[in-house]
DNA sequence: ACGTTAGGCAAGTAGAAACTTGCCTGTCAA
DNA sequence: TTGACAGGCAAGTTTCTACTTGCCTAACGT
């Protein structure tokens, strides 16, 4: 579960695709690649694209809409939100497995 | 820069020590194998410990001290602050490239 | 109806991780 | 000063991940 956020996070592309969502939310696949290549200096396939908003979307950190072919990509920032807290305040993350 | 603390953060296993290192800060090598062995169930080499404490390291979550034939781990948070700001405030990550 | 547009589904490949094994260096205690 | 202890370095292996290529489905416009 938080497995699946921190490895969404560890892409660059990933975190760039954030940063392009945070800026512009709601976003189609098609946008999101026309974006990557100009604004930055990525050449990817669509495909790779699609295949991490897939990963974004089971982190949580994206969520989906679909209206007729298109599906719209809105940023969710609620998964980030406690993500220091496992550490700065341990005492809520002990395993309790006895 | 950001990229080691994704990198960082995204192996269960370097979680599982900082989880460790919250609860003990200032622990060495052998006490974190010792405790991953016993309190969890990671079998692992000292090596593979002592290179996750590399990483973590070079992400800044570690710092380490040396006395004598001993180094000891301590836990900083610092660096996990502020990783939600990047996407929550989106206007103080802007790439500016003129 | 037909072409176009938006997107999905594999299967394959190249590179990067994680982990191991073996050996080597430095520190301390007896 | 010798042996045990704490740790480091450098391969090598295997598993995972990012990306591509090729084809396929669904929705829309004309």
């Amino acid at each position: 579960m938080a497995d699946e956020l921190f490895k969404a996070l560890a892409d660059a592309t990933r975190r760039t695709i954030l940063d392009e969502l945070a800026q512009r939310s709601g976003q189609t696949l098609f946008e999101i690649c026309a974006r990557l290549s100009t604004r930055h200096d990525l050449g990817m396939s669509r495909q790779a694209v699609s295949q991490h908003l897939a990963v974004l979307e089971a982190a949580g950190l994206v969520e989906t809409r679909r209206e007729g072919r298109y599906k719209f990509h809105d940023l969710n920032t609620a998964p980030l939100e406690h993500i220091a807290e496992r550490w700065t305040r341990p005492d809520d993350h002990q395993e309790r497995r006895s």
